[in-house]
RNA sequence: GCGGGAGUGGCGGAACGGCAGACGCACCAGGUUUAGGUCCUGGCGCCCGAGAGGGUGUAGGGGUUCGAAUCCCCUCUCCCGCACCA
């Protein structure tokens, strides 16, 4: 049976790569060919070649495992970094790579609540077969860097960095994270006075605890969450569906306030914000930031109103704009804005016009009946309809602290509770919103500024000469913005300000599988941290993983965590250290978020087995520290996807900037650059049922798609398993090789940019490297080919340096794409003059080149061209100069914007050889004329003008 | 709606403001082969032409320039982010 008997019996084949690729993987992890050294500790190694080196850290957002293991998809960012990496060390850099797992997470816990399998089984399962799928594609990892954010070993630090941020306090005038203390140092002394003016030696114990407790990093509040019963447990935003229902097991969902822990994460929000221009990022991702940071500066104002005869309040606003005040002629609260039900008056005044009542009888109905109404409005209808401006009057008046005006106050929904005050000074002339409920309820329209005279539309947002606005008329808005916050500070209506959208983050879970916090409770209720040495606190083996569930519908209830039920673990006699002996404790029961252990998992790469510290200050130094004054340091190169733009990358940036206020690191940002790389994407069909067919059994017949007989329909996405399209690389390593599949990822694009997955064009980085093998190995006898002695014509020589150069500026550049094309070019002319062989010192350079995409080849051929060590650490080509320079240069004639000719003259010709070369050549084109101007660019091109 | 990015052959994609379509897939032709496949060589945007060659062409329209896929303005389409943010 042929096919065997008809291929060379040296051919390099898919037979061959999967018997080369593993040889390969073993001798690397063998002789620790990707050990990075250390300057210290247990990874340093002073006879590594690249001890001491400039260094190279590169990192990849490390996978949660999950049950479905890896698609082609995934790697693509993982064998990208590879590339980079491999490229680097062979250029001299000591490059630290490494993989871990985020191993905690709720796949794994829901698994484990349906199933009862442990998720420490379920998590270490996959694991092993995440392992296993990114050894078969050759990843230059250090094996000993590869951190499990469940073992107690690495989340023993996180929890200590838990315990860091609880025992600091954000000192805004040192802008900076400061050991509590210090602020308890301060109280102590007098220097830092109490609220109530009291001294701090009055204060009982629990006075003084709850005083500091409001300043640490990390507190317990009441917070906001998504509640559902019927799951017993808090949802994410993402895991709750647009009516408001559990996105699993369709139960309601409650907006509840529960005890929670928090982070300050709003103190760094300017450090956050600013430090962002020191970074190598996607201006995308900045913008990003920037936009959930959400800084604003304006003022807060005080409207007052009289909540009865005797007694006057503020409704407090926020605006971005104060100098258009005199232009606020009405305000607006939050349907569910705390003033509400003190304001609203007993009956309509006299001045209220009837489409301001909603055609209630009295303010109070009709308060009453809008919030209903907007209660109940799901969050589809509210954007449905999100451009009707709707509301009700409450029957009171503020006064405009400018004007001196009284200006009615409305209720409206398009004013959110969650946003600033939860209160607005609406003013139409200047906001499109107020605009339109003006002109709905017939408000009165003050323009405070100028707008061009060309300007037709409504509210007017640009710049102009204030008008209508007394002391502030003719000053420009910048100005008048000044001069009314002084007006405002003056007279005691209100301070300049600035808010931010970015809210403290929610840091506990009512859930198993993450790490327990490092804190009990005293009699007291108040927490308390647990010394340094009693970390790892362990997670404890629980029966039953699932929360309690309680009545879906019954929203007074309150969670019941898996850790809480387990009393045992919960009820604790400690003797802490403080001198007070063993006493009695329960534990906290909450467990941290899936965010934590990938806050700070790039440190423990540093130094993975370190038990004094989570990373010695002398190797984070060493990879992350700053290279020059301005440098913030960090990782040379993050690579993943854009999904983590966000919250992931924001909160990791946190958590490192607490790390460098303490001290405990040289980099004050953790990712110095940033790549976010693009997604592959696939085809899935669906049959006429709209049923997803296997992708791989549907077949094109003239721009249609067929499954067996039927015609079924194309779409494009996602790879996933629901809609059968999945490719998996375990797949692609078995027919082609993991070389190939290397190849084939890294030169269908730019790394940043998505594109469709299409594996039958995978033969084509499959020939490509079988080209290479025949270079140097006779298919038929196994010799290699290679002349020693062999002259390199002139021109394949001078390709040969072109690629070289090129080669090595599209990995510099992570153009791996436009890299591989070179190489198939040099490749395609080698194979055109090889007769009996090539020259070796061709082939070399190849295969060192090629040495980063597809390494196993590489290795085997270079150990064909007989060299005994790994070329990774084989110094990467140079172009040599000389060869980078042509002999001739051939000039492009434009007449008149069309090429028209060519000429050849001498590399080093002047201008007056060229122009008179490319007149020459064109001159029956100018019949005799003499061309108005002509242009040449030196090496580039002649362009002539009639 | 606002903000950001992108539109180039049948497909994935190349192209410091300087010969548009590198490289690959698919396709076509030739060679090798008993045949198919492999391998090697060549062709391959569109239109006209037997050919040499000519015209035209980077979503559409306008502009800047000796010269525009690339820079500017307008329009359209697609993708991403945010979404009444005061």
């Amino acid at each position: 049976m042929s096919e065997a008997t008809d291929i060379p019996p040296f051919r390099y084949t898919a037979a061959l790569a999967g018997e080369i690729e593993p040889r390969w993987q073993d001798r690397w992890e063998e002789a620790g060919t990707f050990h990075a050294p250390n300057p210290t500790g247990d990874l340093a190694d002073p006879s590594h070649p690249r001890a001491g080196a400039d260094k190279l850290f590169v990192l990849d957002m490390f996978p949660y495992p999950s049950g479905e293991g890896l698609h082609v998809g995934h790697p693509l960012g993982y064998i990208g970094t590879d590339c980079y990496g491999r490229f680097k060390r062979m250029a001299g850099r000591n490059v630290l790579h490494a993989m871990g797992f985020d191993a905690f997470g709720l796949p794994a816990e829901q698994y484990a609540v349906q199933t009862g399998q442990h998720p420490r089984k379920t998590t270490e399962e996959n694991i092993d077969r995440y392992r296993a799928q990114l050894r078969m594609l050759g990843l230059a990892y250090d094996p000993r860097r590869s951190v499990v954010t469940m073992h107690p070993g690495y989340y023993r630090w996180t929890q200590w960095i838990f315990l860091q941020i609880f025992n600091s306090w954000y000192d805004p005038r040192q802008r900076k994270a400061r050991p509590i203390a210090e602020l308890i140092s301060e109280y102590e002394s007098g220097e830092r006075p109490t609220d109530d003016g009291r001294p701090w030696t009055e204060l009982s114990e629990v006075e003084r605890r709850r005083i500091v407790d409001d300043y640490r990093l990390t507190y317990v509040s009441e917070a906001p969450v998504n509640w559902c019963p019927g799951l017993g447990t808090v949802l994410a935003n993402e895991e709750v569906t647009a009516d408001g229902r559990s996105d699993r097991g369709n139960f309601p969902v409650f907006k509840r306030s529960l005890r929670q822990w928090m982070m300050r994460i709003t103190a760094y929000a300017d450090r956050l914000l600013e430090d962002l221009d020191t970074l190598d990022w996607p201006e995308k991702v900045k913008l990003m930031q920037r936009n959930w940071i959400g800084r604003s500066t304006g003022a807060h104002i005080g409207f007052p109103v009289r909540v009865s005869p005797i007694d006057s309040k503020r409704i407090r606003v926020f605006t971005t704009r104060p100098d258009t005040v005199f232009g606020a002629t009405y305000m607006v609260l939050a349907p569910e804005h705390e003033l509400v039900d003190e304001l609203v008056a007993n009956a309509w005044p006299a001045s209220t016009k009837d489409r301001w009542t909603g055609g209630y009888k009295t303010p109070r109905e009709a308060v009453d009946a809008y919030r209903k109404a907007a209660a109940s409005k799901t969050d589809v209808e509210r954007q449905a309809e999100a451009r009707e401006k709707t509301g009700v009057f409450i029957g009171a008046y503020a006064t405009n602290p400018a004007t001196g005006e009284a200006i009615p106050v409305f209720i409206a929904d398009y004013v959110l509770a969650g946003y600033g005050t939860g209160a607005i000074m609406a003013v139409p002339g200047q906001d499109e919103r107020d605009w339109e409920f003006a002109e709905a309820y017939d408000l009165p329209i003050v323009r405070t500024v100028q707008p061009p005279e060309d300007f037709d539309g409504k509210a007017y947002l640009g710049e102009g000469p204030a008008i209508h606005s007394g002391f502030l008329d003719g000053l420009n808005v910048k100005d008048a913005k000044a001069k009314i916050t002084q007006w405002l500070e003056d007279n005691g209506y209100g301070e300049g300000a600035i808010t931010y959208r970015l809210r403290d983050w929610l840091f506990s879970r009512q859930r198993y599988w993450g790490e327990p916090f490092p804190i009990v409770y005293d009699e007291t209720g108040l927490p308390v941290a647990l010394p340094e040495e009693m970390l790892p606190v362990e997670l404890p083996d629980v029966a039953d993983f699932s929360p309690k569930t309680f009545d879906p519908d019954d929203s007074d209830t309150d969670p019941e965590t898996p850790l809480s039920r387990n009393s045992d673990w919960v009820e604790v006699e400690l003797d802490l250290g403080d001198g007070r002996g063993r006493r009695r404790f329960h534990r906290e029961t909450n467990v941290m978020p899936q965010w934590a252990g990938s806050c700070w998992y790039e440190l423990r790469y540093l130094d993975p087995n370190n038990d004094k510290s989570f990373v010695d200050a002398e190797n984070e130094r060493y990879w992350m520290g700053p290279r020059h004054a301005e440098d913030s340091g960090g990782v040379d190169l993050y690579v993943g996807g854009v999904e983590h733009a966000v919250l992931h990358l924001l909160y990791a940036r946190f958590w490192h900037k607490v790390l460098y206020d303490l001290g405990y690191v040289s980099s004050f940002e953790p990712y110095r650059r940033l790549f976010n790389q693009g997604y592959i994407q696939a085809y899935a069909f669906t049959d006429e049922r709209g049923v997803y067919v296997p992708a791989e059994q549907v077949v094109e017949r003239d721009g249609r798609y067929f499954y067996g007989e039927r015609e079924v329909s194309r779409e494009y996405g996602k790879m996933g398993k629901s809609l059968k399209n999945v490719v998996t690389p375990d797949e692609m390593c078995r027919v082609y090789g993991a070389d190939t599949f290397r190849v084939y990822e890294m030169s269908m694009g730019p790394l940043d940019v998505s594109r469709p997955w299409e594996t039958r064009a995978v033969i084509g980085s499959y020939r490509f490297l079988q080209r290479v093998w025949r270079l140097v190995v006779d298919e038929d006898t196994g010799q290699t080919r290679a002349f020693e002695d062999g002259r390199i014509d002139d021109a394949t020589n001078r390709l040969l340096h072109k690629t070289i150069d090129g080669v090595r500026s599209d990995m510099e550049g992570l153009r791996f794409n436009t890299a591989v094309a070179k190489l198939i070019e040099l490749t395609n002319r080698l194979t055109a003059i090889a007769g009996d062989g090539v020259p070796r010192e061709a082939v070399e350079a190849l295969v060192l080149m090629l040495a980063p995409t597809a390494p196993h080849i590489a290795e085997e051929l270079w150990q064909r061209l007989g060299h005994d060590e790994s070329l990774a650490y084989e110094p990467f080509p140079v172009a040599d100069p000389a060869w980078l320079a042509a002999e001739t240069v051939t000039y492009p004639v434009q007449v008149n914007g069309k090429v028209r000719a060519r000429v050849e003259v001498e590399a080093d010709a002047d201008e007056a050889t060229v122009r008179e070369a490319a007149l020459a050549e064109i001159a029956d084109q100018l019949a005799g004329k003499e061309p108005r101007k002509v242009i040449i660019v030196p090496g580039r091109m002649v362009s002539i003008v009639t």
